[in-house]
DNA sequence: GGAGATCCATACGGCATCGTATGGTTGGGG
DNA sequence: CCCCAACCATACGATGCCGTATGGATCTCC
C-alpha cells in the first residue's frame, strides 16, 4: 500500500488529476470527505500542493470530481446492472444480493453517507439513492403490491442495506458475527417480497 | 463544581456546563461532532471562549461530555425501559415501534452513527449498538430461534432502524413519502418475527 | 463592606490549512 | 539546440480554530 516517496528508477512520476480524485475516493472511504485536504492528500501522495493547483481550481473542485466519478461509478452499479431483468422478483432478489455482495462498494456509500449533510454531497447521494428506491417501488408494484404497501416495503430493503453497511463501520466485529450473508439476505427477501405465486427453479440471467 | 443555577432577572444568564453540553448535542444532530468547536459554539451562545474554558478543560471534554449525556440518555431509551416486558415477541415489537416514534433520538443516534469512525464516538456507539442489538438476539432465541438466524434477524431489524434515519438524513422527502410509519414498522416486524406459536395458523395477529 | 469565589472578556501565541505567486525541472517539437 | 508547455517545489499572506494568561465584573458570606 504504502509506496516510496521516489519511485526508486523511474524519473518523474507525473499525476493526473484522476490520480488525486482516485486518492481523494480512498480518503473519504477511510475518513469522510470533511478529511479532504489538499495539503495532507499531496503529502500521501509524495508531492506538495504545489501540483494539485495545477491539476484544480480549489479544494471544492477536487471533491466535485470525486462525486462525480462516484455518480458515474454508479451507473456501473446493481441498480442499472440488472434493470433488465424481465422478473421483477428475480431482479429484486439479484440487486439486493448483489448489493450486499458488493463490500467495498457499500463502505463507499456508508462513508458519503455519514456526509449527507455536506451540502456538496448530499445531492449526489440523493440522487442515487432514490434511484435505488424507485427501482425497488416499481418491482413491488409490478408483483402486485399497492403504492402505499411498495413504497413502505421498498424502503424497507433499503433501510436495511444502508443500515448494515453503517452498523459494519461503527461494530464491524458484531456485524461479521452475522457469518452467512447470503441467508441474511434471503431471510429480508423472502420476509419482504410478497408471497411466490409458484416455486419455479432455475432461469440463469443472461 | 458547580452551584444551583440562580434565575435572577439580571442581564447575566451565567452559562453552566449542561448548557454547553446541550449546546453541542444539538450541533452534533444537526453538523456532526467534527463540527462541535468551541469559538463558533461560543458565538452561538452568545459568549467568549473565555466562559468555556472556564467549565472545561478543552475541546475534547466538552464532547466527551456530550457522548456521556447522550449515553446515560439512553438509560432511558426504549431498550432499557422496555426490557421488562416478559413476553419476547412483544417485548421486540414495542421496542421496535417506540424506537421509530422517538424522531429526536432517531435523528440525534444518525448523527452520531454519521461520526462512528471518531475514535471518541465509536465507543458509545458500539456500546449502545451492541446493547440493543443483544436485546434483539435474546428476545428472538426466546421465540425459538437458532442462535445464527436470530443473530441475522435481529441485525436485519437493527440495520432497519439505523437505515431508516440515516435515509432520513439523505433525503427526508422520500423518506416521509411513507406516510404510515405505524405500517412500516409493522411489515419489518412481521416479516422477520417466527410465526406465532399458534397450533392452528387461522388466528391472525392484532 | 471587604475577601474570596464564580463567571466571563480580551489579548496573545501557535498550529493547520487554504489559495497565490513565482521559480525550477523536464520532455518534445521546431 | 532552444524554447515552450506541462508539471511540480517553495515561499508567502490570510483565515479559523485551539489553548493560555490575565484582568474585570458580579455574587456570597461573614
Amino acid at each position: 500500500m504504502s509506496q516510496s516517496p521516489k519511485r526508486s528508477a523511474g524519473p518523474a512520476p507525473a499525476l493526473s488529476a484522476q490520480d488525486w480524485v482516485r486518492a481523494a475516493l480512498r480518503l473519504i472511504a477511510r475518513e469522510g470527505v470533511a478529511a479532504v485536504a489538499v495539503e495532507p492528500l499531496a503529502r500521501e501522495l509524495g508531492v506538495t500542493k504545489g501540483s494539485f493547483y495545477w491539476h484544480f481550481a480549489n479544494r471544492d473542485a477536487l471533491i466535485q470530481a470525486a462525486l462525480a466519478a462516484w455518480e458515474a461509478d454508479q451507473g456501473r452499479d446493481v441498480v442499472i446492472r440488472y434493470e433488465g431483468i424481465a422478473d421483477s422478483r428475480k431482479r429484486l432478489r439479484v440487486i439486493m444480493f448483489a448489493a450486499f455482495e458488493d463490500q467495498e462498494n457499500g463502505r463507499l456509500f456508508a462513508a458519503l453517507s455519514a456526509s449527507s449533510e455536506d451540502p456538496r454531497v448530499n445531492p449526489y447521494l440523493a440522487r442515487a439513492s432514490e434511484q435505488r428506491l424507485a427501482l425497488g417501488i416499481r418491482s413491488l408494484t409490478a408483483l402486485g403490491l399497492p403504492e402505499e404497501e411498495a413504497r413502505r416495503k421498498a424502503l424497507a430493503l433499503y433501510a436495511a442495506y444502508a443500515g448494515y453497511f453503517q452498523l459494519q463501520r461503527a461494530m464491524p466485529e458484531a456485524v461479521a458475527r452475522v457469518t452467512d450473508l447470503s441467508a441474511f439476505v434471503r431471510d429480508l427477501v423472502d420476509a419482504l417480497l410478497p408471497d411466490d405465486p409458484a416455486p419455479e427453479p432455475s432461469t440463469p440471467p443472461a
